[in-house]
DNA sequence: TGACTTTTAGACAGAATGGTCTAATCTCTG
DNA sequence: CAGAGATTAGACCATTCTGTCTAAAAGTCA
């Protein structure tokens, strides 16, 4: 045979946890027990318990996973930026590729959270993502010289594209959430200029 | 007895629908059996089947009440807030005190969207309330004449509080969305008088 | 070859789940 | 009072869930 040797049947490790991304991501963790990841990785429930100490634990290496592969995916898209400003929006930029494939389903970490028990894998990954996606706004914000504050702003448009985007299946709204974030940071900039404008108020 | 007849026993109903309230919201509804809901309530096993269906009823009722509660305390907030653009600053008032009551754990629709499956009742009811969001901010922008545009970006930066608010234990995050909220509304008014201003671009 | 690791199939256990059923009791109202 | 509606306790059931165990087979490598 000329193809190299047959490249091997992929690790039961592997397999299991293909089809625990795709089945945890797509139906939630709770709603997949793993007779069905076991069934449709073709993994026998031996090597489950071989390979992981239980479900836990391979509901820890699936959300790990996850929180790697996103952080890799933006590393890639902040190289193509120049500067603290281009990159916070190069960040939109990838959630709107992200918006547009196909299955979708939002933030992996704010529908654990949702699952979340006290003590939980969800609970603790959540933790691990939160302070990533703090610290990747914080690190450019500090950079550009902007106030804090809207570190914590940008934290809020790309959560809440990931709502809109997941619950009214509106892929588009990335570009909107962009547009929001531009618009604040034209703003700060224009406050680390003049060093206090004037703001509204509720009763004008 | 001079203090009326005792106000006889709260039904098993309203008793159910209480407990289900609590424990659903803080625990999450698929974390949550039915048997606790019972041991809590001190409510028997044939009461739940007399008055519900079963637990996807018992579901589908919290979830309906909860979207009434909130959006009879946006309408008092609301009715203390004169013109379209201080109802929406002011839907970010009633976050911030949402936010900072004690068992605040989330927007109960998107952590039902999380554990929802195709066709459930969480499903049906985080459909509900979203129209009901959109409409909500919708109303208001269209009044003012400012772009659809706005709209979405308010429901992204209404979603957004919610996820950091419940995430990062951080409910003074409404007070940075509110601020976020002011200064798109600012800028959507600037744009209203002059037609067509300059927008940033990512490669500046 | 022989030792070691990995994977397999399947039986099995123990707990929790949502739901049904019966029979007795309580409560309100005509 | 009588009767209808509401509530109770508890047994019971079928299903699903995670996890354990055994024994054999397959793959890996010195």
């Amino acid at each position: 045979m000329s193809a190299a040797q047959t490249p091997r049947r992929r690790s039961a490790r592997d397999r299991l946890l293909e089809t625990a991304d795709r089945l945890f991501y797509d139906e939630g963790i709770h709603n997949v027990g793993i007779d069905r990841v076991l069934a449709q990785s073709g993994v026998a429930k031996g090597s489950l318990y071989y390979n992981f100490s239980g479900k836990d634990e391979l509901v820890r290496t699936y959300l790990h996973n996850r929180h790697a592969r996103w952080a890799a995916r933006i590393d890639e898209e902040l190289a193509a930026a120049a500067g603290p400003s281009a990159k916070i929006l190069a960040v939109f930029d990838a959630l709107a590729e992200l918006f547009a494939e196909p299955g979708f389903r939002g933030c992996t970490f704010i529908n654990a959270a949702a699952e979340a028990q006290p003590g939980s894998a969800e609970e603790q990954a959540t933790k691990d993502f939160r302070t990533w996606l703090h610290e990747l706004f914080g690190t450019f914000v500090t950079e550009a010289g902007y106030p804090d504050k809207l570190a914590a702003q940008l934290v809020m448009l790309y959560d809440g594209a990931n709502i809109s985007a997941q619950l009214d299946h509106n892929p588009g709204v990335a570009g909107a959430a962009r547009d929001a974030a531009a618009d604040l940071l034209d703003t700060a900039q224009a406050a680390t200029r003049r060093p206090r404008p004037p703001s509204r108020r509720a009763s004008d």
